[in-house]
Order: C-alpha cells, then structure tokens, then sequence
DNA sequence: AGATTTCGGTCGAGATCGTCAAGCATTTCA
DNA sequence: TGAAATGCTTGACGATCTCGACCGAAATCT
C-alpha cells in the first residue's frame, strides 16, 4: 500500500512540513511533479491527515498538564464525552476499555484552572488526576518502516 | 507576548500549515514579508515548535491503540524510562505524579504486539493497559485566545 | 522637549518554486 | 498482439517567496 519512497517522503515531512517539492524531489530520487502527485494520493488516501503546525503550550500560557482519568456516573457517558469536547483545554481524549472510560489531557494555566475545570464535570463523573510532571517521549508517529515490533 | 495578528496566524496554520505567506497575509491585513518575518519569529522564540505532518496510523497498519500506565519496579525508573523511550511503538509517554509514574500511547498493529512490546518491559515495571476504543478529542492545541477556563 | 535609536511595517525586483500539458516507457489485461 | 492504464520526465508559465531599501511611529536618552 506504501510504498518506500511514500515512506521516505512521509519521514521528510514529518520532521520539516515545510520542505519544498524540489528539496523532496532530491531526496528520494523523483521528479517534483511526481512528488506532487504521490503527495495528493497520499493525502486523498487519508495517510496524511493534515499539515499542521505544532505550538507550545508553554508559548501559550499553560505552564500545566494533567492526566485526567474520567469515569461517568451511571447514564451520564454521553454528557459527559459531550462536555469534555466542549472544553477546549481538552487537548485529547480516548475512550478505552476497563474502569475508567476516558483518558484525556488537560492544558491549563493553573492549579485553579484545572480545579475549575474538573469542578464542572465533578456531578458527572468520578475522576483521577495526575499531573505531567517531564514528557519523556512527545508526540510521535508510530514507526513508518514496513515492521519493527520488538527490534531495538 | 502574543498579539492578535500572531495568535491569528497560528490559528490558520494549525488548520493548514500550507497557507501560502500571501493568504496569510491577505487573512490578517500585513503584506508577505511581515508574516514571514512574525512567523520567523514564532519559530525563534519556540512558539511554533515545527512544522509537521500528521500521519494516520491506521494507514501504517497499526490498528490498535492502547494506554499503559506504567510503575517501574524500585530502582528500575531510569532503565525503564530508557527502554520506552526506545521502543519506536510508543508515540507519547508523560512522567507524572501519583503511583503509575508513566502514562504512555502505544501503537500496535496487533494484539500479539502489545503482549510482545509489554513483556519486555514486563520485568521492569507493572503495566496496566488500556486498549482505546474511540478518540473522542484528536490531539488539539490549547486555546489561543487569551483566556478561556471555565467559558463555553 | 528634541534628537536618536529601535521596531515593525511597505514596496518592488530578482530568484525560487509549484503546476500544467505533452510525451514516453512499462505493465496489465483482453 | 495490441490497447489501455500507470507513473515517470521535461520544459514553460505563472505564482510565490525573499531580500534590500526605505518609511513612520514609538520608545529612549540627554
């Protein structure tokens, strides 16, 4: 389905998104229009979701994150996943399996922030939070090689 | 430290950091050369920490997701810090505070992976995993305005 | 207050880049 | 065997970015 060069590309871009259609051309041995035209595949095929910029929270004023496990109340689920998309210092959610239904990330300025926000879903749903204290591994695409389960 | 133009301008590149200077531009009422300059800027100041590409995982074949919880063993927290760190299949990994001392992602392609890629840590460290279900919030920045806990 | 420096902006020209059409080779399929 | 589809290249055109020169407002210094 992908390719080597789709792989080598997607490597490129995910480290600088901004490299020119000529650089990438070089890179992986291609002409720039056939760089053009796998990279719009690549994209109609959903394999890149989207080119983005990535901030820092700290740039922004949100000096703490959280961990915040949440666990409805009986009947509560769907308020609940409602609320937590409306909050948007909500910075990520998954919905997974075993006691605690969601696991999110909470962007906030402060401690009181992060009481105000937990006190507004408090009626709904138990919660337990831990606060990020070092993020030894930030945001990272899984590895793009063909396998590498269990190698190094 | 961030004025309007700036939090605008992060805005639209968040959404799509392909935005020609020129739209940009067009978008927040400057001419090209002071976006370049601002963006130039943002990207000195670690504001922007990069631009990037975001990959589907499913399209790599990693179908499955899990959050570990993760408490290494007395003395082992450095080994075990190493080792995740190494493992290419965890795509985020935070240090926080209370009894799991890393709450990490974990992408896998199978089952068999996650019970391949846990055992070795298995000797370190108690895991607890949850498979995630759904994503109800895809990593999303903090809000740029100003402020915003406990609004909406 | 008045002069000066600094900061952030505009404009225009030259260089760079992306896109499009045309054409070619290889593979696939009837 | 031949036709169609795929994926590539080349070259030209138009759009975009970048760089230098210049300008004005605001802050700073004397």
């Amino acid at each position: 389905m992908l390719d080597d060069l789709d792989r080598n590309l997607l490597e490129i871009l995910v480290r600088d998104a901004r490299t020119s259609l000529k650089q990438l051309a070089a890179q992986v041995g291609l002409s720039s229009p056939s760089v053009s035209e796998r990279l719009r595949r690549l994209e109609e095929r959903g394999v890149i979701r989207a080119f983005t910029v990535e901030i820092d929270p700290l740039a922004l004023g949100y000096t703490l994150q959280a961990i915040v496990r949440i666990r409805p109340l009986p009947g509560k689920l769907h308020i609940v996943q409602k609320l937590i998309e409306e909050i948007a210092e909500f910075g990520e959610c998954d919905k997974v399996t075993g006691d605690d239904c969601f696991v999110a990330r909470l962007f906030v300025r402060s401690i009181g922030d992060l009481d105000g926000i937990l006190d507004r879903i408090a009626d709904k749903a138990e919660t337990s939070t831990a606060i990020i204290k070092a993020q030894p591994i930030r945001r990272r695409p899984p590895p793009l090689g063909t396998s590498s389960a269990s190698s190094s």
